[in-house]
DNA sequence: AGCAAGATTAGCT
DNA sequence: GCTAATCTTGCTC
């Protein structure tokens, strides 16, 4: 153990825990803490909305294999992967060679935040992620983990991810229903007449 | 070397 | 709902 992690959220989520598919990995995310320990106090949020990006997968930034950028998605699993769209940072955990999971949104549970962690930008910036975090090992890292919570109490919807324009159709976005930190309302607010609905609940 | 596109967000109509 | 901001990545020439 770290010295400094002597706290109420110390245990973090072992490697194993990331070292599954990605999909349950990115369900296995929702209710757990993301903590940054800083000298001046922890900040922890608990996730409540995640994305996978899995393999064969054409909107993931792996889809092309290993380059300068995503080197760190082909990293152990539970590393961090982070990288700058826009103006802006997102960030990953990793799961197996080439996929991970990005968080996308956190509900505040202790300290200040530099912004509301709800959206994957907003998320770094409350945070301070950025591309110099990446490729930190969230199983051993003293500043930043994710820590097992309780089970989560909402029901886990499944959605179409957010952004992307490949594979905008797969159901590979998770999160706890009616949660007010979730980046985008769910059900989802923009619906072909007679497709399916979304927001479809796969379990409770 | 140049360039188009992007896992976003804030702000305006 | 729409668009600009802003800059890096990675592909193409």
């Amino acid at each position: 153990m770290p010295r400094g992690w002597s706290g109420a959220f110390d245990a973090p989520l072992p490697r194993s825990a990331y070292e599954r598919p990605t999909r349950t990995v990115a369900r296995a995310l929702l209710g757990a803490f993301l903590v940054r320990r800083e000298p001046t106090g922890d900040r922890v949020a608990r996730i409540v909305e995640t994305e996978a990006y899995v393999a064969n997968d054409p909107a993931s930034h792996a889809f092309r294999g290993p380059t300068e950028r995503n080197r760190s998605m082909f990293s152990r699993p539970g590393t961090l992967y982070v990288y700058r769209i826009h103006q802006v940072h997102c960030a990953n955990a990793v799961t197996r060679p080439g996929q991970a999971v990005l968080l996308r949104a956190a509900e505040p549970v202790v300290g200040r935040f530099p912004a509301p962690p709800r959206g994957p930008g907003r998320l770094c910036r409350a945070f301070d992620l950025a591309r110099a975090d990446d490729g930190l090992d969230l199983v051993t890292s003293d500043r930043l983990r994710i820590v097992p919570g309780p089970a989560p109490e909402e029901t886990i919807v499944l959605a179409p991810r957010i952004g992307i324009r490949l594979a905008a159709e797969r159901p590979l976005r998770f999160a706890l229903s009616g949660n007010l930190w979730v980046s985008t309302p769910l059900p989802w607010p923009r619906v072909r007449r007679g497709a399916p609905a979304p927001g479809k609940e796969i379990g409770s």
